[in-house]
DNA sequence: AATTTGAACTAACAAGTGTTAGTTTTGTTA
DNA sequence: TAACAAAACTAACACTTGTTAGTTCAAATT
């Protein structure tokens, strides 16, 4: 199972936007990053523009998906929190520049693939939300405002993609191992 | 003391540049904005890339004299760390288009700005890094992975203008309060 | 009143943008 | 071998980009 030519430019695309940001790159800096000339690029997809929305509507499916699965399981707050942590993890090591793209580019969506995104990062957000609140509930977590946990959990959980491009020094298992410690339970000790 | 045009052009420049990212604004956007022409703005400023530079490194500028002077104090590991936490807060509400751009746009700084950045930049984690190894060794920390704790702990105080921008529900006592428990104690109860 | 200065203007430039139309090459299948 | 489809090509389009040169005009200074 080769890679369709459409596949190539979309995973060479991502690198460059990663690289350089959607808007620094040109059709031309992208065929010749390929080999061809810009024209074509048209042979494969329609448009700029459709190369942006399938790189960020890959991943923003996959993450929606897999929080809508753990959301209905039977598992405590804790260990649904754990499970999405390792989720942006594999993810990150797996679409690397698929997510430095969702991250730094998705601004640069425009009408029905914005609102896709959009949509899809509020279904995400709002599931993320609730099981904190269950957390709550249940009285596992502490009450702290649940926005400012929100906020600095999903931050750090989306910009992986950064420390994944300078993994020089840590290894993937102490991410896995570490990561989860250093978000539910601090880095204070006693 | 009213702003001087050149400062006008950089406020509105940072703004524009928030919204719509720098390679999306053209001088003709930011010229209409400001109710004059494009050419008119280089009777101001010499480039564009001088308008980001400015932008970008008045903020780096600020953080990294901040972390410098912390660094010295005869504080307790917590203590800084709740200081720099502090001041975060303190530069997003003052300048949060500023570190907007910083956040979203250094990558397209060239040459000597970009360098002076980078320069700031590693200065400001190179100081965090040993201010946590400082509560390690005093034995304030827990035996996590520096690195882990470096980019999770940074990541979400870099990106905290995203918070600000949509401030709707949580007030800034409420930030101030709960963000160091978050970063410093966690999430999980016991 | 004469001069200087600050800040706007018009017009134009060379280069680069995404995209289309029509054509040629290449490799596979009938 | 002939026919076909995939995927490259050349040439061009209309438009936008940052920037420069030279000019105008009102306000401040001499």
């Amino acid at each position: 199972m080769s890679l369709t030519r459409k596949q190539e430019i979309i995973i060479t695309a991502s690198r460059l936007f990663k690289e350089r940001g959607y808007n620094a790159i040109s059709m031309r800096d992208l065929a010749a990053e390929m080999g061809i000339k810009a024209a074509s690029l048209y042979n494969h997809i329609s448009s700029k523009q459709e190369i942006l929305g399938l790189i960020i509507l890959k991943v923003s499916e996959e993450f929606t998906q897999h929080i809508n699965t753990i959301y209905l399981d039977e598992l405590s707050s804790i260990k649904k929190l754990e499970a999405i942590i390792q989720n942006h993890i594999e993810i990150t090591l797996k679409y690397t520049h698929h997510l430095a793209c969702m991250n730094n580019d998705w601004i640069h969506l425009e009408d029905e693939y914005k609102q896709r995104y959009l949509n899809l990062r509020n279904e995400y957000e709002s599931k993320f939300r609730q099981i904190l609140q269950q957390g709550k509930d249940e009285g596992e977590l502490k009450d702290i405002d649940l926005e400012i946990v929100v906020f600095s959990v999903l931050t750090t959980l989306r910009t992986l993609h950064i420390w994944y491009a300078k993994k020089t020094s840590i290894q993937v298992a102490t991410l896995q191992q570490d990561l989860p410690k250093t978000l539910l339970y601090g880095i204070v000790k006693g």
